[in-house]
RNA sequence: GCGGCCAUAGUGAAGUGGUUAUCACGGCAGUUUGUGGCACUGCAAUCAUGGGUUCAAUUCCCGUUGGCCGCCCCA
């Protein structure tokens, strides 16, 4: 028999205690943020018929064909499969839809906060399994939503701390006037299409937009001459976009216009952006990203309904928090510790401990019979402010020690003023910090 | 999906074709049970996993798994 060594899917990985700080810090951030922004949590199912997300992406792009994972089920109907989400958007989509949220008071603002699938090769900030949180919102399709999108993202990743983080930005048209920009594209590339590597020459047909941010040396150095999609805004689409980059000014938020900032798929409209770490100079410097999408409700079978949104990608925050060295709170923990001798000893610290609890102190009690060379080292394990000491004599006494475990000096008090002694001092450590 | 680099106690690192695998920090246990953090002593790695070469493999070769980097893609 061979011994098994498991150990977590490619791709996927334990959040162990020592960095929950972080994960608390962002999921508060982000709610708190929100909330105060107008948008409204929302949960939804981690894995949905996979038509949901097929259909707004298209079933040949490499994103359904390669990358997303298929449940194998038992489900009540055979045709349905499923599919883990991929990705937030689709699935608020389908929520919208669902819960005829048309007919609410119009914008609707959501926010979610969760785990998305996506079976990529793994890379530093790239996981099978990662976390994302973003935001829709449904039903104006004014530039003041284009803004609001940008400015919440902004503020998230500001209060948290984050410095040297930029905006790129770029619109990519309507289809009214991206066609025209498509054909100009082409046009330009045609007759330098042979000289190009060919994976531009594969993207000349699948998604001419690629064209323009290959890294490859020579293609790189065409898309500078080619004609940029800014240029080739329709009346409308060059409004909106202006609109939008004037709210950002007003609120100051550090932008930057990036003509090869593109998106694939087709339900993509207008606004499009990116929030980067401007000292990590390949593209996985990227940590949130978004853009408006005015056609996916209406090709989900849902009522035509402008959208804008954004989702960020929680393990990048976080690492670029530590780089950064961004101070999270570690949680309470254990605040008094109550030790005691003998069994007359046992019985009041029991009442001590109701006495402490009530007043929301954390307590350790175990009561056990180690000596008490033992009982203050599992304390001082346990990183206990405080420790509560009955022996013999303090319980014929009534009284209670009361030590302080950071200080190495201690207080005797009568056994009915520990509440307060403590948490007079508790108070005091707090204002310290 | 393609290509490259890598894998030694919990962590970070050394190291060797051959009887006890090294160091630092950390962990655990104890140093005689009314006082911890110090000090001292001891314990802990089938050298990722499966196979091959060899008298002998942690060390060389191959597969697998996983990590990192580049590419594809990036919803």
């Amino acid at each position: 028999m061979s011994k098994q060594n498991y150990q977590t899917p490619r791709g996927t990985k334990d959040i162990l205690p020592q960095d929950q700080p972080y994960w608390i810090k962002v999921r508060e951030t982000v709610e708190k943020t929100l909330n105060g922004l107008g948008f409204g949590r929302i949960d939804l199912p981690h894995f949905e018929n996979s038509d949901v997300f097929t259909r707004g992406i298209g079933e040949q792009t490499d994103v359904v064909s390669k990358e997303m994972y298929f449940l194998e089920s038992h489900s009540d109907d055979e045709s349905i499969r499923f599919a883990l989400r991929p990705e937030g958007t689709a699935g608020t989509v389908r929520s919208f839809i669902q819960n005829g949220m048309s007919s609410w008071s119009q914008p609707v603002r959501l926010f979610y906060f969760g785990a998305m699938f996506r079976h990529e090769r793994p890379q530093k900030g790239r996981y099978r399994e990662l976390y994302q949180a973003g935001v829709e919102i449904f039903g104006d399709e004014t530039a003041k939503s284009d803004y609001l999108a940008i400015m919440s993202a902004w503020e998230i990743l500001t209060r948290l701390g984050l410095k040297n983080i930029i905006v790129y930005t770029n619109s990519i048209g309507c289809p009214k006037c991206r066609p025209k920009y498509l054909l100009k594209l082409k046009k330009y590339y045609k007759e330098k299409l042979s000289k190009m590597c060919p994976d531009c020459q594969r993207r000349f047909e699948t998604n001419p937009l690629r064209l323009l941010d290959c890294k490859n040396e020579v293609c790189h150095a065409f898309a500078k001459e080619a004609p940029i999609m800014l240029d080739s805004l329709c009346p409308e689409c060059k409004t909106h976009f202006q609109d939008t980059l004037e709210y950002l000014d007003y609120f100051n938020i550090k932008y930057d216009l990036d003509p090869t900032l593109v998106r694939g798929l087709d339900y993509y409209t207008q606004t499009v952006f990116e929030i980067v770490d401007q000292a990590d100079k390949g593209r996985q410097g990227t940590i949130a990203g978004g853009g408006r999408y005015n056609g996916l409700v209406e090709l989900l079978g849902g009522p035509k309904t402008p959208a804008v949104g954004f989702s960020l990608g929680v393990e990048r925050v976080i690492s670029l928090m530590k780089e950064q060295k961004i101070e999270v709170n570690k949680p309470r923990g254990v605040e008094v510790c109550i030790l005691q001798l003998g069994e007359k000893a046992k019985e009041i610290s029991k009442s001590i401990y109701d006495a402490l609890t009530k007043h929301d102190i954390n307590v350790y009690f175990v009561p056990s019979n180690d000596g008490l060379r033992q009982q203050i080292k599992t304390a001082s394990k346990l990183d206990a402010q405080y420790a509560v000491i009955i022996g013999q004599q303090e319980a014929v006494k009534d009284e209670i020690i009361l030590r302080d475990l950071s200080a190495s000096s201690q207080e005797v008090f009568p056994a009915a003023d520990v509440a307060e002694a403590v948490k007079k001092r508790l108070i005091k450590c707090e204002c310290a910090k």
